[in-house]
DNA sequence: GGCTGTTCGTGATAGCAATCACAGGTGTTA
DNA sequence: TAACACCTGTGATTGCTATCACGAACAGCC
């Protein structure tokens, strides 16, 4: 049984710009083939949940294109945005492998294409082929050392400058260097920066403000440069 | 061969109070065989360290009596604590297991005895007794789930006042009750529990100081009662 | 074009907690 | 018992950031 949309999971693999980390590419022929038959392919628009903090899982999704945005909230209102997924990634992994109920939401923030498959079939799957059960567990490994680092994040740095500052090192790690300088194409708003570093929106305009007249970023319409690396590792204190 | 202080490991689990799902213990003969074979037990003075942040991991430590501190520090001297672990705990397990520097320095802040498997020992007793390297992939779940909660508390509770009606909670879900009211033996220095909970000494006898006027809490010697459980829960957002 | 909703910039204000300072307490060691 | 190191309580001050408020910029849409 082909999915809808055509695509199998090793050409999404190729035409999401493939990581040799991700969970689902380069496998065995056979693997990809079960996969294939055990996943199911959509296309979801902007804002849509894939799944929601505190629901019984119900299986993995695995983004294909457009990026989506994990949080989690408090009673009062409050929200912190854990992570940016980026196409390649594999979300509510963790949940589902221990049956727990997702620990924060995921919301598409572009439109695009996501794999879902059901925990009953990936865990069936994950006995038949012992390779990719030891795949699962690296991923959560590397799941939990950047659980860690944003502890570290929270906890040790006391200024939202100093925590906007780590953003931008953070972002200007997987950036495009043209003549130089990292160039990061800028899809969030001040409002979505302020939840990722535990701030008020007014806080991070302001920050903007200041680090564009300390010469440290430049904003071209949706480009973010970054001006001076160095001068950003000095502020941060980790 | 038999390890120095005579104990084998099933000892040590009853006698480190055992809870049903600590690592090493309701174990087959011939894996606990193994174990006492591989391991190796100390004494360990208060302020001992078994580790430090960004040493190489040597190997995990299972605490057997006298609890440990688990931190990590920034580079301009601040500290937060990560946890407190009991007799029971596995420190290093994450670490040990994907090769990578210790993220945490480990310090006993009571004396005690505690049992050291050395990676290449443990690497090749999980090969073996397939058994135990589920119990270790559980495991490394749970501690995934306390950072989860971690950067829950750092993130979504702003006042020092929040953060600390949170600790007292987690603190009366494992406290013994007598005469209904929660009680905990206090262990820990106000300076300590700043860097549990990111703030200052000063601000943390305040926040004593505060609690008891309020009737929240009341200090008998080094036995804290917890004397207003819901009116904490209302101060907690999450 | 004009409407509406969202995002963004920035001033004014208030409040909370970090910081500094110091005194009193407790326990340990010589 | 004196000396010392460490922990604890509390006042005074300062600085930073959340909050409130409002107008400007911008995009989408009939």
């Amino acid at each position: 049984m082909r999915a809808p949309y055509g695509l199998n999971i090793i050409d999404n693999c190729l035409t999401c710009q493939v990581r040799e980390e991700h969970l689902f590419c380069n496998l065995s022929r056979p693997a990809v083939q079960k996969l294939n038959e055990i996943k199911s392919t959509a296309v979801y628009p902007k804002s849509a949940m894939l799944f929601i903090e505190d629901q019984q899982p119900r299986g993995v999704f695995v983004l294909c294109t457009g990026k989506a945005k994990l949080s989690t909230s408090s009673s009062d209102g409050k929200t912190i945005i854990l992570k940016i997924s980026e196409p390649g990634d594999v979300l509510g992994l963790h949940d589902t492998i221990s049956n727990r109920p997702y620990e924060a939401t995921a919301e598409k923030v572009e439109p695009g294409q996501a794999n879902f498959i059901a925990r009953d079939a990936l865990l069936q799957f994950l006995r038949e082929h012992g390779e990719v059960a030891l795949r699962v567990a690296e991923q959560l490994s590397r799941n939990y050392y950047s659980a860690y680092e944003e502890i570290r994040t929270l906890g040790l740095s006391n200024s939202p400058s100093e925590k906007f500052a780590k953003l931008l090192l953070a972002w200007s790690g997987d950036a495009a260097h043209s003549a130089d300088l990292p160039h990061v194409k800028l899809t969030l708003t001040h409002e979505e920066i302020a939840e990722m570093i535990g701030t008020t929106r007014e806080t991070v305009s302001r920050l903007f403000s200041e680090f564009k007249k300390k010469q440290l970023l430049q904003v071209k319409g949706s480009t973010l440069i970054i001006r001076n690396k160095l001068a950003l590792e000095r502020m941060v204190h980790s």
